[in-house]
DNA sequence: CCAAAAGTGTTGGTCTTACACCCATGC
DNA sequence: GCATGGGTGTAAGACCAACACTTTTGG
């Protein structure tokens, strides 16, 4: 056998795919899931909707590029990010081949001052349930991330990052409302979640149109995994 | 605003990394789960042991190369795989900058006829639990993959691509067992599997040391989620 | 005083767990 | 006849789902 160059595990030819991040980003406002999208601008897709993204350069990690693509288009940072799925069928994006990890972020406000910048047309919230056709295959995308994120929310608690650092046990509820698309029961609702331990009750009380309710905040802001509805 | 070019979407500097897939294959015998690892043969991991994998081509897709993969090492086709994660390290792998999607397959059998051929210097089938130190990032592909398999074997069907076509209800427990690390009460556990309605009961019995047992199939070999334990 | 959301326990049903003995076969 | 895994039911406890009235505030 003859010896092989110390390249051999690159040895198959590549016409190398682009290496990329797109990012679905998730809000929650007035009892609806939002989700930031931007406006292709070139391309067979121009003018078409896409979850933000970009190349990975090359001295940074997919999670680096998927942090600093949101941050570069929002200003947020730190907020819950996680890998999704990455896409890759050669003709996803026709002008070129771009291999694609698609990541899934969720801040607690979408009241961010976005900016278009010169890569996007436009940028903008669309109700998660009633996304428009989006460009490549971002619709995949969309659904694998909504689905990841109703998942989510009931086996882990990262339902704290959609939420600001003092909440009432309403607004908690509401959000998993919201996102799973059913009612809860709000006796068992509170019992539940306060037996899990994790929130911690604040002295103050969220003054409002009725009767003041109590603020709560999480212990531990951290994903962990367990049982929440 | 100047205009752009149509490539702005690629704009950002990129040394194009490499895409590759990882395949980290299980298979089950007597009552221990298995792990299908590759010696690499050169480079700084040179005789470290790794998970199978390479470059995915220009043509395929993610999930063809990794199909491929398998296929080329084991002679494998159409058992389950799915996509595990993306891991995108500048540094991962220190001779040429590569993206890896890793990806967890399953088989029924670990009786393959597995060759190392010219890209590796041996194949070996390790315990699961007890994998040796690996090559680049794989240690934690081996960790995400144990934990995804055991996670779906819970909440999903995939069960059916660890055992062959006939079964015992004995062996299918067996299996839990194995993966779980925990033992399960035979009542229980029959009551609950045979509940769930998806095995099919055979008329044979498999015929063997002592009493004969009932051979059970899978009514459909397909995934579905479903709580089986 | 009225509207609106906050707060609070109990009960019945379902699901889960624990547990022990007889059976059919090969040797 | 004995060793080995196959096969079976019941009872107690844990967990979950359903359900209605009172409280507190603002207007």
């Amino acid at each position: 056998m003859a010896s092989e160059p110390p390249e051999h595990r690159f040895a198959g030819v590549q016409q190398h795919p682009l290496v990329a991040v797109d990012v679905a980003l998730f809000a929650l406002t007035g009892g609806a899931l939002y989700c930031l999208l931007v406006q292709v601008k070139d391309g067979s897709f121009a003018g078409k909707w896409a979850f933000p993204g970009g190349l990975v350069r090359a001295d940074e990690s997919l999670d680096d590029a998927a942090e600093r693509e949101l941050f570069e288009l929002t200003g947020v940072r730190g907020g819950y990010i996680e890998q999704l799925y990455t896409f890759g069928r050669p003709e996803r994006d026709p002008a070129r081949r771009v291999v694609s990890a698609s990541y899934l972020a969720l801040v607690a406000n979408l009241n961010l001052s976005v900016n278009a910048g010169a890569r996007y047309g436009a940028v903008k919230w669309f109700a998660a349930d009633k996304l428009p056709p989006l460009a490549y295959d971002h619709d995949q995308v969309g659904r694998m991330a909504l689905q990841r994120l109703r998942a989510k929310l009931q086996y882990t608690n990262i339902v704290y990052s959609l939420l600001p650092k003092e909440f009432t046990l309403g607004e908690l509820q509401e959000v998993y409302e919201t996102i799973l698309h059913r009612r809860l029961d709000r006796r068992n609702f509170r019992k539940k979640i306060l037996a899990l331990g994790l929130l911690r009750q604040l002295s103050k009380k969220r003054l409002g149109t009725h009767r003041p309710a109590a603020l709560y905040a999480f212990k531990q802001k951290r994903p962990m995994v367990i049982e929440m509805v």
